[in-house]
Parts: structure tokens; C-alpha cells; sequence
DNA sequence: GCCATCCTGAAATAAGGATTCCAAGATACT
DNA sequence: AGTATCTTGGAATCCTTATTTCAGGATGGC
């Protein structure tokens, strides 16, 4: 009956995530999809609707495939203070150099633009605050059950504090802030947590 | 000989300002522009010349006249962890209600967008930053000179913290995130500092 | 091999973007 | 008052935007 697809929807939307990514949604346009993907507005249209929808589905994309593993690696990583601590130095290292430098995390960017209005964005962007706050509540949890924590560290504040503390090095390694001392600012931040320093 | 200016370009800029602050320099057009200053496009071309300066203009307008004077007021402050405390006070409560509630921090927006791209640009996103840096280390050493610190708390990582959590504060208020949780979240970052929680 | 069904390519549409131009009006010095 | 110089309003320019349309090509069950 029907033709079939003759592209792969889940590489495109890959592609379109690098897009939005980068350049955020009201910098980017249909043509720079078109051309970046190689396919048809046709296609892209019937395929994914407008531009708004691609963005969210980009959006949620990037939510699952790159946010969530992060968080659940840190969430059920058993040690402690150095999960935490491992969680930042990847994150740092991806923001700094490499494919993805200075592009910042794209749900951090999210929050600066226009792109918020939509309700269905600031769910989003909600469920990756929520998300990186409770895996970071559960290593520190972790953490004080192995007596890593300072006397008197609360590991419900302090998971607030460095879920803030990841948006404040998204957001700065964007415009070009020096991989050193964006690290040296997370271990002075888990300093002040731990008894001791973690490496 | 000439004619004057039939309008006041400072108070015009401030107009730009809101505009930019709002809704980022690539959704705003130079007919929103137009609308809300209610003056003609000639008069904004021969004035502050195209978008990217007109934009570039509004970005030191907002150093200087918003962000520089609480800088400095923190800076100034005698009081030690009183003064970072009530800095971050301000600041949540000008990011959450009022005229500018979940408008974020022009600066730190700057940081998502593709504004960033532009040198100068980039040279006033760093000075930001320096600047807020340098005015929490002065506030933290004096600070450390009361014995408010915590014995081992360096305040100069301390500072690197703070104004980086500073933008996670701004980034997230833009979203729509709870005041009494920003100040929750703060209230802890400043109590892991001192030797008790400041006020 | 047929045909309904979908995909594809490229052009067409309609709206909006930034920027420029020019005639008309206002100014302040001589 | 005259005039050179600037400002102003509004139209005009040219480019880019998102979205739609449609004719033709490919597909797979019958």
C-alpha cells in the first residue's frame, strides 16, 4: 500500500537536536534543517509537523538521550561524594571540549530564550530540574550513609545547591569560561559538603 | 544650524532594554522596536545605527545601570555574610515578582543566545562575571575578617561559587521556579560557608 | 501488472525581517 | 527672514522566513 520512509527519522531528529542546540530555535530555520539533514521540507513537514514541534521533539530528545543517562548513572552510582564529583568533571569536560564545546547543555539554554512560553517546553525544562535535583539528592544520600557528609550537611539543600551550581557551569561554559577553573569552583563546592575533599 | 533630537535616546534605550531583556535579541524585530519607543526608524538608525549595535548598546546599558550597582553595593557592604545574604535577596526577589518576574538576568540570557557569538558581546559577558565575581570576594573577605567563615572556607573559591550560583539562580527563576525555594537553596549554600546560617 | 497510498522534489505563497531613501518639517545661527 | 543642517515620517527595497501545494515517482499488497 503505503511508500515508506525514505530517510530515518531518529538520525534526523539527532541531527536537528545539534541544530537547536547550538543555535537555539529562533536562530535556526527550516532551510538550516533542510540543508543540515539532507531531506525535503515535504518530508520534515509530514514527518514531524512545524517548526515548534520539531523543536519540542528535539527538545525531548535531548532530555532522554543525553540528560537522563547522565542522571541515572549519578543516581545509582554507589559511592558517594565521588559520584557527585565524577558527575561534574564529565559535564565539564563535554561543555569544554570536543564535538560539543561551548554549546552549552540545550535545556539550560532553553530556559534563557523565548522557547520557555510554551507550556509544554516549561514542563521540560521542569522534569530536567526535577530529575537532576533528585539524582544528585539520591548520590548525596549516599554519601551521608557512608559518612562522607559534613556534620550537619543537609543532603536535600545541598542537592539544590548543585543542581543550581550545573546550570551556572552550562550557562558559562557557553560563552567560553576556562574548563580549570569551572573545575576548580565544583571541587571548592564539594569541599565545603564533605569532610574531606573528593577527588 | 541643526536640529535637535526630538526625543530622549537614553530613556529610549531603556525602553530597549526591557525589549531585549525580554525576548532575546533574535525574536525581538526593529518593528518591536519601533512600537515601543514610538519613535520612527529613521531616528533609530541615525541614532544607535542597526539591530547588533542597537543590541549591543541596550547589553552595556544593563551592566551598567542594573548589574553594576549591586555589584557594588555588595562590594561595599561591611557587614560580611549579611551583605551575600541580602545580595541574593534582592536578586530573587527582582528575578521572581514584580515589573520583571521571570524575566531572568539580561546578561545571563546573553549567555544562552547567539549574542554570544559576537566578541564584544563576549567581552561584556566576562566583564559581567568578573565584576560579580570580585565584589563577592570582597564581601566574603570581609566576611572572613568578622570570623564569619567557616575555619578552612576559602573565599575565593567561596566567590567562584556563589556567582556561579548566582546564574543558576537567574537561569531558573526565568522558568518560573519558587522564590521560597531559590532562597531555600541559598540559604544553604551561605550556611555551608559560614559558621552558622546568616540572616 | 495494477492501483491506492504514501513519499519526494521544487516551486509558489504570504508574511515578516532589516535596512535605505527621499521629500517634508523643524531648528538655530547669521 | 534666510538658509544650511539636521530630524522625521512613511514608503520602498530586497532578502529571508515558515508553510503549503502539487505533479510526478516509488512502494507494496492484490
Amino acid at each position: 500500500m503505503p511508500d515508506i520512509k525514505h530517510f530515518d527519522p531518529d538520525a534526523t531528529l539527532e541531527t536537528v537536536v545539534r541544530l537547536f542546540w547550538r543555535q537555539g530555535v529562533a536562530s535556526t530555520g527550516i532551510q538550516d534543517v533542510v540543508t543540515a539533514t539532507g531531506l525535503n521540507r515535504s518530508s520534515l513537514y509530514a514527518t514531524f509537523g512545524g517548526k515548534q514541534e520539531l523543536y519540542f521533539a528535539a527538545l525531548r530528545r535531548y532530555l532522554e538521550q543525553r540528560s537522563q543517562p547522565m542522571f541515572r548513572r549519578l543516581a545509582e552510582d554507589e559511592r558517594g561524594l565521588p559520584a557527585v564529583s565524577e558527575f561534574f568533571a564529565g559535564l565539564i569536560e563535554a561543555r569544554c571540549s570536543g564535538e560539543y564545546a561551548q554549546w552549552g547543555c540545550m535545556v539550560s539554554n532553553a530556559h534563557a530564550g523565548v522557547e520557555n512560553s510554551d507550556p509544554k517546553v516549561r514542563d521540560v525544562l521542569d522534569q530536567h530540574h526535577r530529575e537532576l535535583r533528585e539524582a544528585m539528592y539520591a548520590a548525596l544520600v549516599t554519601a551521608e550513609r557512608q559518612d562522607q557528609l559534613a556534620p550537619g550537611a543537609d543532603p536535600g539543600a545541598s542537592a539544590d545547591l548543585l543542581a543550581l551550581l550545573a546550570y551556572g557551569v552550562n550557562l558559562r561554559s557557553r560563552a567560553g569560561a576556562d574548563a580549570a577553573s569551572l573545575r576548580k569552583t565544583v571541587a571548592a563546592a564539594l569541599g565545603s559538603l564533605g569532610v574531606r575533599a573528593a577527588a
